[in-house]
DNA sequence: CTGAATCCAGCAGGATACTG
DNA sequence: CAGTATCCTGCTGGATTCAG
């Protein structure tokens, strides 16, 4: 990484990219999601049951956020009872074999 | 990643390694941290300066954590002004490559 | 020079109840 | 079924001052 003395840090471009990556995996559960819903084609209902532990409130808002980021996508059908889809974006999936490697971090510093 | 619908996700091996790397790249500043040293050795000092806006404590503690966690290593030298230099450990190296490719996230998502 | 100590604000995340 | 609405708490990161 080769440094420019600029006075503020936020006008790095590097550092921006790192922020923009933070977002989409720091937070408790934020990764797991993503790395649980892999390529497949989960309902709100089966997501919430393989995150127990995690409150409603705190999965409704991680997926919104998911979904503000472009990482996933949500599909609502008009049905009763109501049902919704959540996978992946193409982006998500481009980001997907990079976000694996990260648990390998997890193994070296273990 | 399949799922073993066990009761608690603390129990989850792959939650557990997740949230090992978590630890090592969230917060503000320390994946930055851990890219702008790369490879080279640096003083504290030159650290804080290349990190305008950051403040001592946080810059201290941030790098208390990386030692602790063994991403770093902290080696001070015996002399009158104190000398103390940083760089990375064997495991920071060989995750390096990996933290690197976390950019290219922030470029997805761009 | 290299930090530690203190004090403090904001927000991510949790518990629980309720709605279309 | 798929979420909101409230309310609350602890931790992260920031400002400033002090010390070896």
């Amino acid at each position: 990484m080769s440094k420019s003395n600029r006075s503020e840090l936020s006008s790095d471009p590097e550092f921006q990219l790192i922020t923009k990556a933070l977002g989409v995996i720091s937070g408790k559960w934020r990764l797991y999601i993503i790395l649980l819903l892999g390529d497949q084609t989960l309902r709100y209902r089966q997501l919430s049951e393989m995150l127990p532990g995690v409150s409603e409130k705190v999965l409704a808002s991680e997926l919104k956020s998911l979904v503000a980021l472009g990482v996933m996508k949500r599909t609502a059908y008009a049905e009763i009872p109501p049902r919704v889809e959540y996978s992946l974006t193409r982006k998500g999936q481009l980001a997907l074999p990079i976000l694996k490697k990260i648990q390998e971090i997890g193994q070296i510093f273990n």
